[in-house]
RNA sequence: GCGCCUGUAGCUCAGUGGAUUAGAGCAUCAGACUACGAAUCUGAGGGUCGUAGGUUCAAAUCCUGCCAGGCGCGCCA
């Protein structure tokens, strides 16, 4: 049973009584907030019900409260104390067996536990990453990449049907620019003199590619330069694109769709996608060029779709990318961008509206920048002179957990600060290592258990998990169902980090509390006693592993120093 | 100039669909292992919630102005 449902249905029973008792302006009962109260010797929880009752009932607060109280506290089964406090707050204790009933549900779901229906089944695409393949992942590609793996993960959790998506730009000027860079680098090994632009990509990777191109076909050079510079373009594009799926791979991310937006042009989608914005008015000649009406959905201005050279925009093919996400069948689409794109917001909505689509469907999701601590120093990043950090290397520095956590410890709507330092110190610092050190901590315990014969068990009494510790360990288990719907519903998996971090902490101390109080052993001469801490163990090892397996990361047996993320 | 994001303890940050005494980690200081892993725990100090107004019985939270930082304002991608 759940009891945060139980509570509520009882407070709107009550409540309707009250008021049709009561000659209130209120047709409708309104929402029942119910809050954890800062404070424990405010209970367990409490709702501020009867100061919004005070109004329309023409009351003041604490008579609201008065007529309320004594109904709950009829329930006896539920409720073990229920006072008004302060101007009017209604605080209510609830029965230990009540609150400690989460574990049975626990047990059940097991990794389904923290699941819900929010998402009632319908079709999202999270869109992420997106990189064009010219060069390595750096580490706001990174930031980018973990957000939208987990949020994925949270939002299937929450019900939804997830795609993940990579859209490769694989058409357009940066492809020639690659290709135009690994031709240059190509003459340049051949013994030629070369003017390497600014505007070409500098990295050393460029150079390794025109070797592997000139080993390849070494009569490349001697084709036409533009039949030359596509055929570079093209495998050095393949290359690195393969290259950033390993990437991503080793840090733990796989889209389920690859999407290249040659695909687009192969199937006219740009063009039958101007037709139906045409037809619907959205769309205008002006100086040569055909734009799109995006100031009608509140855009800043009015967007060109196809140049007056006749060329099309980078626009252009992703409102017909965006078409097409429609046209698969998606209720809901999330595109996850840097923040330097906020500027892109407001006409990828207007595209949507003007498709025909319902603007809640669509979100852009902005991802802040992150900058990169080392020894307390900005490392700064120029991309420029290929000095910047790719994902590679700070992911082969920290290790991967290490490297998925951190970049989910902050907000995506603020600044990250990645501390190198701290990701890699495999120490009590990193919380990382301590949320899985208290798994591996529960998993130590089974092992001594099973010395003895004991293993967790499918129930118990639970009436013999009455330390406070045990209660609360219990009420905040209960809590991981609302922290992954908040997650879901706001967009938001760092919710799920700060959880796991949480839990651990208070998990670590309860266990701590042994050294001092044998109450707090797990493993004693009483069978019964030991079965129930167990049973508490596994359930808090559980929601350990569903929120750790949420992140993407490993729910190690045991930790082993300098041995993590092999 | 306009738009979006951010400003909370020395540092890094939670909390922002209002509500009882604003939280955590790190750092600092003081303590705790002959028993389930000390990669641990307990305690202490530390905050005009950027600022000035407003709404409210009640504001870190809602509204407005201002200050500071980041990003963006292309017939680039």
């Amino acid at each position: 049973m759940n009891w945060n449902q139980a509570l509520s249905d009882h407070f709107k029973q009550t409540l309707q009584k009250l008021i049709s008792q009561e000659k209130c302006e209120l047709s409708t009962l309104p929402d029942v907030q119910f809050s954890k109260p800062a404070q424990k010797i405010h209970g367990d929880v409490a709702t501020n019900i009867a100061l919004v009752l005070a109004k329309p009932l023409k009351m003041k607060p604490r008579e609201v409260a008065d007529r309320i109280v004594p109904a709950l506290a009829a329930k006896a089964d539920l409720f073990a104390k229920v006072e008004i406090a302060g101007p009017g707050f209604i605080n209510m204790w609830i029965q230990p067996h009540v609150l400690l009933s989460v574990l049975e549900d626990i047990s059940r779901e097991n990794e389904k536990y923290g699941h819900s229906t929010l998402g009632q089944g319908k079709k999202v695409q999270v869109e992420f990453v997106s990189a064009n393949p010219t060069g390595p992942l750096h580490i706001g590609h990174g930031r980018g990449a973990i957000y939208g793996d987990v949020l994925g993960n949270v939002l299937a959790a929450a019900g939804y049907d997830v795609s993940k998506e990579y859209y490769v730009n694989d058409v357009g000027v940066q492809m020639t620019t690659l290709g135009r860079s690994v031709y240059l680098r190509l003459q340049e090994l051949q013994g030629q003199k070369i003017e390497f632009p600014e505007t070409c990509y500098q990295g050393a990777y460029i150079r390794d590619i025109a070797r592997e191109v000139l080993a390849l076909d070494p009569k490349i050079a001697s084709s036409s330069e533009a039949d030359a510079i596509a055929f570079c373009g093209k495998y050095a594009g393949d290359k690195i694109l393969k290259e950033i799926q390993d990437d991503l791979a080793a840090t733990g991310v796989i889209h389920d769709v690859t999407f290249f937006e040659h695909e687009l042009h192969e199937h006219d989608a740009v063009k039958k996608v101007f037709q139906k914005l045409e037809k619907s008015g959205h769309t205008y000649e002006q100086d040569g060029a055909l734009w799109f009406r995006s100031t009608v959905f509140g855009d800043d201005k009015d967007r060109v779709l196809r140049k007056n050279d006749g060329s099309l925009t980078y626009f252009a093919a992703d409102i017909a990318y965006h078409e097409h996400k429609y046209a698969r069948g998606f209720d809901r689409i999330i595109d996850i961008w840097g923040a330097d794109h906020g500027g892109y917001v407001a006409r990828i909505k207007a595209v949507v509206q003007a498709l025909g689509y319902e603007a809640d469907s669509f979100d852009a999701v902005l991802i802040q920048l992150v900058n990169l601590i080392r020894d307390g120093e900005l490392i700064s990043m120029s991309t420029r002179s290929a000095q910047y950090e790719t994902l590679a290397d700070v992911r082969n520095e920290v290790g991967k957990d290490a490297c998925r956590y951190f970049f989910l410890m902050r907000s995506h709507h603020a600044q990250l600060d990645f501390d190198l330092n701290l990701a890699k110190s495999e120490s009590t610092e990193n919380p990382v290592y301590y949320i899985q050190y208290a798994y591996a901590r529960i998993q130590s315990v089974f092992r001594k258990a099973l010395e003895k014969g004991l293993k967790p068990p499918k129930t118990c009494d639970l009436t013999l998990l009455n330390l406070p510790e045990e209660i609360d360990l219990a009420v905040f288990l209960s809590e991981y169902r609302q922290v992954v719907h908040d997650a879901a519903a706001g967009l938001e998996p760092h919710r799920i980090a700060f959880y796991a971090l949480e839990l651990a902490l208070a998990f670590q101390g309860y266990y701590s509390q042994a050294k001092h109080d044998d109450r707090y052993r797990f493993l004693t001469d009483d069978a019964k006693a030991t079965e129930a801490k167990l049973y508490l163990l596994k359930n808090i090892a559980i929601v350990l592993h569903n929120a750790l397996t949420l992140m993407g990361l490993s729910a190690p047996e045991e930790m082993i120093k300098g041995k993590e993320d092999t």
